[in-house]
DNA sequence: AGTTAGTAGTGATTATTATCACATAATGGA
DNA sequence: TCCATTATGTGATAATAATCACTACTAACT
């Protein structure tokens, strides 16, 4: 799924960010918190923001993780008062932040920009269904799978023997990521790994035989466009 | 949450069910199918839909169920090429059929009807995240919690034994809805009737104590308001 | 190079949920 | 009203995943 300042036109794009305030973040910090007034809207310049919802006192689930060039805190801004979820940086970043009502404004005042953002919802929309679809219907070992295949989808490279994953993957993140615990993950992947399905140096995973992943999920059916996280 | 044609003005409605043709579904015909061309977008004027995606041969997820004045078939045309969800008449129902391409030029030229699909689109977004909380945090006892609050925030009356709600409700619907099999749903459903925390006169539920299931799935932390299906 | 967090792997056990196999109840037509 | 569906309840069992308890590895930093 692409990052939504890069749907844009040069003008949509530089409409935006001259109503928008440069902020830095540091590693950790928080961006924003569930339950807060949603009242602004953040584009990534640069580094990287881990949107979840807090379970009980201990735990977590991620939503998503955004990147450069995309945005956050839009399900609160357009979807309620307050901010449904938290978000924060994952690495020291760089946002451009934009009040509510600017962002209202300027989407109400131009419909082809507007038109972007709702491209861009409908498809996180599809990817949370289909994310719910893998989790829910495959069990545990679909869940680890289906965010392999999605992972992969974003950060990985063809090459001869497999798909080479750029991106370094820390268990304990996938659990976090699918609410399945840490060890039942490392067993997944353990089981993995001793079928020749998957290999790894320590946090770089290549993934040997997609066949493998995507009759799992019954990927047939549906297109790898929206097949992220 | 508000269906998408409530929430638009007198013109706004005009403007886009002028350009519509309706048609007419009887109950159980397919509106549309997971992978066709997103060709159409729907809205309805009499009638219930339910949008699924199918898991394997024999089962499928509910993702939503929508109603009177409800829109369907979003995520396909504004997400893209392809329908990610099948949808199909509950009941005999009224449908108005738009164009893709039409929406599309409705939408981009006027940036007012955009912002308010926008924040549709944010609220389902917002409520399917909900529901993937819902459903890994607290296992199946939370998923169906989740499903009978849910319920009872669309169709409950509050009365002064508990509130009711005024849609018939059954077990297998909600099997499906959350992917849970039937018989744990109804071993769940009979424990809280034993308990007290419900009671039913067949399909008619009501819950006579919203604590217990408010406290179930730490309802504090987030509002009402797209706690919905 | 050694120390210290943070991360990962794994056995044993418990808890949860699905599945199978029925019995029973409710519903909607002819 | 009776029959055929369709929906529900429940025991027994198997499958799956969480939890606990610990060992081992890895990376970052004096």
């Amino acid at each position: 799924m692409d990052p939504i300042l890069e749907r844009l036109y040069h003008d949509e794009y530089h409409l935006l960010l001259t109503y928008a305030e440069p902020a830095t973040f540091r590693k950790h910090a928080h961006i924003f918190n569930e339950g807060a007034p949603a009242e602004h809207m953040f584009f990534i310049a640069s580094g990287k923001v881990q949107v979840y919802k807090t379970i009980g006192y201990h735990s977590y689930l991620t939503v998503f993780t955004r990147g450069e060039n995309d945005g956050v805190g839009e399900i609160g801004v357009f979807g309620g008062d307050h901010y449904p979820n938290s978000a924060q940086a994952v690495e020291d970043s760089e946002l451009y932040v934009l009040e509510r009502g600017t962002a209202e404004n300027l989407l109400s005042e131009n419909g082809a920009l507007s038109l972007r953002f709702l491209r861009w919802l409908a498809e996180s929309l599809d990817a949370s269904e289909s994310q719910l679809r893998d989790y829910t219907a495959f069990g545990s070992e679909g869940a680890v799978a289906s965010f392999f295949v999605r992972y992969a989808n974003m950060y990985g490279v063809v090459t001869p023997s497999g798909i080479r994953i750029t991106e370094p993957l820390i268990i304990q993140d996938i659990s976090n990521h699918i609410a399945v615990s840490r060890e039942t993950v490392s067993r997944i992947v353990s089981k993995w790994k001793s079928r020749g399905l998957v290999e790894n140096h320590n946090k770089y995973f290549m993934l040997k035989n997609m066949d493998y992943f995507n009759r799992l999920l019954a990927c047939d059916q549906c297109g790898v466009e929206n097949c992220i996280l």
